[in-house]
DNA sequence: GCTCTTTATCGTAAAATTACGATAAAGCGA
DNA sequence: TCGCTTTATCGTAATTTTACGATAAAGAGC
């Protein structure tokens, strides 16, 4: 009994989908450790964190989908990064938005 | 099993509360309609979603602890309005996040 | 006083999220 | 080839979120 539609335009859609991945405690962090250290094999990110590794990637899992992040298949490994174009777009739909109210000065 | 503590410092949690509630499609479209409108009845607000009275004035209790709006009793009902410090500072904090990678330009 | 309107809260059920272990799948080196 | 490492996915349980109706609380008007 949830999820009653209400579907938003498109844009809100991808940004309410990012806003929604970020509002996680972990995954917010694991956007962090990225940034801090530019790439990440899976592993890496796990030991960053007290989780299992299956929770973890499907963290991961979530922060890809939301366009947030890009992963690359690297031998037996994935190498992460944040995926700048996503983060850029978040960005720049935020300061856009509510204009009417609340703009920065 | 869930929420496995992972304490972020308090601005950061902060702001992830923040993002956890804008991720919400109904949320995010009750900030919209407030920034449209300038303030709202919360009767009027239940107007413009499908859903109960109860579910709504659920949705704004969230909005309201996290900072993003304020409400006035005013008479029998209350009045709704964004909180406009509590925008600001988020829109301030997401422009400044991550500025290694992603900054814009 | 009584009724009507408006809203918040309580109790609850349904659904989604979060977490884990177990299991695949795929590359690397001996 | 056979292990070993690494990761994603599957099945599952526990928790949280979302939604509703019913009920309280509080002001306005008669």
């Amino acid at each position: 009994m949830k999820t009653k539609s209400l579907s938003l335009p498109k844009n809100k859609q991808r940004l309410a989908n990012m806003l929604k991945a970020l509002g996680n405690p972990v995954r917010f962090q694991i956007m962090e450790t990225l940034a801090e250290r530019q790439m990440c094999m899976t592993y890496e990110i796990v030991e960053t964190t007290p989780l299992a590794q299956s929770t973890v990637s499907q963290h991961l899992k979530v922060l890809r989908e939301a366009g947030l992040i890009q992963g690359e298949i690297e031998g037996p490994a994935t190498c992460y990064c944040i995926d700048p174009e996503g983060v850029h777009w978040l960005k720049d739909q935020i300061e856009g938005w509510l204009p009417d109210c609340c703009s920065l000065e």
